[in-house]
DNA sequence: CTGAAAGCGCTTACAG
DNA sequence: CTGAAAGCGCTTACAG
């Protein structure tokens, strides 16, 4: 596959390479280069279906119009979906997206951002996983433009675009209160992130206020083994009848998923032996025999959002640590 | 984000820049250099986190040991896992993945191809979107190392790799004859790629051998009408009673997920009234009352085979076509 | 209105 | 065993 390049353009039009970088940069305006001239390195351009070299163009400005994506598992249709809005709108600002995969995994996110500095990314998109802070912090202190989604440090001066966890999780738990429950689960990450923190919080508070908390009922999870903890989780709740729990918020898609499956196996009857609340819509609710409330995230808003910020960073070289919220709703129907 | 590059390790270590490059780059074996300088400059390149620039290596070498993936949509399940797939392979040969999506426009996908050609992809595994075929054949013409994943151009000489559509297809149809249906329904994409074809080609060729092939069973769905054409067909087999049809081979995912989901609102018992067989898995079969027989596809398999196929193009600077046909399995329980 | 030249960060013959 | 130099394809002051 020859390439053809600005010289053998600047060849053929019998002028130099300056001038024709001029040109299709258009930056020939303000009477710098003659009309003809322009007119015709254009159109050679054209027949030769000249594509500019992007890695020259990024080596000589110092920017290559690559942002890097890290999410978690881009199998995961909460991050596929995101990535998708993210890779759009970039677009349409003249950038490409990189996107990786952590699988939850700190070494791996670290091996990543290596990769992907090393590709002179111009920012970063990066939902952290647990135990990243350090590796989060050194981008910090390297100025790296960088904004984290969905995930944030509190201690970290980050721009983060995040939800309102806390509120999202009390509207969660207040619908099972409101719908009669009195013993009600909440399974979510065993981890030290914020997101999930706030989460396990707003039920905490809510139970507590209504009189309801028993610390027994929450269930802590490992991404690294989900399947047995939630089956484990379960089995404790229904050890012996049922009526020893009536409602479950599970705080993330792939523990309701799990979760669901799992009830379903050991024949609990969803939204009658126990009522049920998730984190995140699944395409199977819309085949599920009852309707499964659910918080709904604004995922391409914050898509957008992400680019929009880390966007304005690149360009202004300069980092103003932000926390930006945007709210979920809950679905009851 | 100042940068580091082999410039500052050269001076610190005072040494020349060719130095560095070479034992940076595990070239200083051969007794080149002498052992404790290479010693030295590999501990000076650690202490400054120095990262090589992928940009100035990719224009120089000619380069840039990253792949241009184009799917249709990377928020479908199938191709997000592929898109997975495909990236965590090839980055065990050091290259990166540029994950991009069509959704199934050809204007699109060569606007999508020009700036993947632009960034010095070293080659590219393209989902062709229909009528393609002229972008896909310039990329022949120009050499461009090169696999088409899932759907091919039989005219087009390509390295392509993808499933026995035809045999899934007589399988999948099969089994809903074994299972007692004579009026059996094909919903699969009004198109002119052969993947799909095949489909049809096998589904019509059984049912000529069985006796019971009657044209108006084939629905052809168009992708940017999806939802109003697969419930226009559904209403059109179920127009005077149930009896018209016993039943329905989807023969894609979206259509299998979307004409399911009418069926139910339709009242429709799946598996009683009409038996169904789809083409791919899909999470929410899990949670349906009914078992959903499908055509389960080898995705981590294609996608390996389309990097090792791509990987070897690259690498030989000759382009071999060859079609490469995995099998799939039809899971009926 | 246009061209010659420097330089972005690398690698790789070539010379010593 | 090591360095000086060229060059990958661009952009951008600078000079005319």
């Amino acid at each position: 596959m020859e390439k053809v390049s600005i010289k053998n353009i600047a060849q053929r039009v019998g002028v130099s390479i300056a001038t024709v970088s001029l040109v299709l940069n258009g930056k020939d305006k303000k009477g710098r280069i003659g009309k003809d001239v322009a007119e015709t390195i254009r159109k050679v351009a054209k027949e030769l279906n000249y594509e500019p070299n992007h890695l020259a163009r990024g080596l000589r400005m110092g920017k290559s119009q690559t942002i890097g994506l890290v999410v978690a598992d881009i199998s995961n249709p909460f991050f596929a979906n995101m990535a998708f809005h993210i890779q759009e709108y970039a677009e349409q600002f003249g950038y490409s997206v990189m996107i990786t995969n952590t699988n939850e995994s700190d070494s791996k996110l670290s091996k990543i951002l290596d990769i992907l500095l090393g590709r002179q990314v111009d920012g970063l998109i990066i939902v952290p996983t647990e135990h990243s802070f350090e590796t989060i912090e050194k981008l910090v202190k390297k100025k790296v433009p960088l904004v984290l989604l969905d995930r944030w440090f509190p201690d970290l001066p980050t721009c983060h675009v995040v939800i309102d966890n806390y509120q999202a999780s009390r509207s969660a738990v207040q619908h099972l209160i409101d719908g009669k429950c009195k013993r009600i689960s909440f399974l979510g990450y065993h981890v030290h992130l914020p997101h999930m923190l706030e989460r396990a919080r707003g039920y905490a508070d809510v139970m507590q206020e209504a009189g309801l908390f028993d610390e027994k009922m929450m269930k802590g999870i490992n991404y690294h083994s989900m399947k047995p903890d939630i089956e484990h989780a379960l089995n404790d709740l229904f050890l012996h009848d049922k009526k020893q729990v009536d409602g479950i918020f599970f705080a993330n898609n792939s523990i309701s998923m799990l979760g669901i499956k799992y009830l379903l196996k050991m024949g609990v009857k969803l939204q009658e032996d126990v009522k049920i609340v998730c984190f995140d819509k699944s395409e199977a609710f819309d085949y599920m025999e009852h309707h499964i409330p659910y918080i709904l995230q604004p995922i391409p808003e914050m898509g957008k959002m992400a680019v929009d910020v880390l966007i304005s960073q690149i360009k202004q070289e300069i980092v103003t640590p932000s926390k930006i919220e945007l709210y979920t709703k809950l679905n009851i129907e």
